[in-house]
DNA sequence: AGCCAGGGACTCC
DNA sequence: GGAGTCCATGGC
């Protein structure tokens, strides 16, 4: 096993030649949604109100910010994946296939509030479109980011300035009627991110299931990604079609996702990603 | 042209 | 609790 050597510097963090992290594994597989391809070897990543350019070539990849902690927990690398993939691939021999399809990824700590907006919005669409209405929505409600041409993720309170009219002009569809009641909700102190952070999985998907536009997938994903929970498996038409790959009972969604935590238990929220990556590279590239 | 997308709300029973 | 239906929009 080779040992993940990252440097970190004053604006920038380095990650030498590893194969547990690879940029355009991450950012491609669906988990995120506010970064854009700025060339043949570079990215740059908003997270909320903060944000990184990378750069990668083939011996190392530089994370150019000035919040280097803050990046250093986003891209989780306190977490050793090369443990985490020798346990899935020790537990279940078959998944080394899926692993292959994507060696790089790690799940990243996203904002919270952020995930919530993004999800509601991912529901019934495809992730170009996705992309497209929440950078719209970053270019007309967020403040712009200086020196760059971006802007920052809008906050709750430039948010909720926002008129249905207005998110049906970004592109949202029927979910703008769903994030108009979602960003009054978020504004209560019920709905407080710090009190949901406090929340035991259980209780914090039934908390966000109140939420208008979430059902139980958005808000797994909200969990996975938003919360970092891992102990949840959420199933999208992808997942779908991967469960009739294991099995030919036909079953719900909701049992699906059941199914597959009974399976991978607290390493669910990994294991999802890897296959989701693997299905939608299936589909990509007819591997 | 028509199916599909990181599904959910709503309405029946 | 399960099954059906409708939903905006654009990528492909």
């Amino acid at each position: 096993m080779i040992n993940m050597k990252v440097i970190k510097e004053k604006d920038c963090i380095i990650i030498e030649n590893d194969e547990s992290f690879n940029i355009v594994d991450i950012l491609e597989c669906g988990q995120v949604f506010s970064y854009k391809k700025t060339s043949d070897d570079a990215y740059f990543v908003i997270s909320f109100d903060k944000y990184a350019k990378i750069i990668f070539d083939k011996t190392n990849t530089k994370i150019f910010t000035k919040d280097v902690e803050y990046f250093y927990n986003y891209f989780d690398l306190n977490t050793d994946y090369e443990k985490i993939k020798n346990n899935l691939k020790t537990n279940f021999g078959y998944f080394s296939k899926y692993l292959d399809a994507g060696k790089g990824i790690r799940l990243l700590k996203q904002d919270s509030y952020q995930t919530i907006i993004s999800f509601i919005v991912s529901a019934n669409n495809n992730i170009k479109r996705i992309k497209n209405i929440l950078f719209k929505m970053s270019e007309k409600f967020g403040s712009k980011i200086e020196n760059t041409d971006f802007y920052a993720f809008p906050t709750l309170q430039q948010l909720s300035k926002a008129t249905v009219t207005d998110f049906n002009l970004l592109g949202a569809g029927y979910r703008s009627e769903y994030l108009i009641e979602t960003i009054k909700l978020l504004q209560t102190e019920e709905f407080s991110i710090k009190n949901l952070k406090n929340l035991t999985t259980k209780e914090l998907k039934k908390k966000l299931l109140m939420l208008k536009g979430v059902g139980p997938k958005v808000a797994d994903c909200i969990a996975l990604f938003g919360f970092s929970r891992m102990d949840v498996f959420p199933v999208d038409t992808w997942i779908r079609k991967a469960y009739y790959l294991f099995e030919t009972k036909k079953m719900s969604d909701d049992k699906i996702s059941d199914y597959f935590v009974n399976i991978y238990k607290d390493l669910s929220g990994y294991a999802q990603q890897y296959l989701y990556n693997y299905m939608l590279n299936v589909s990509k590239n007819n591997l």
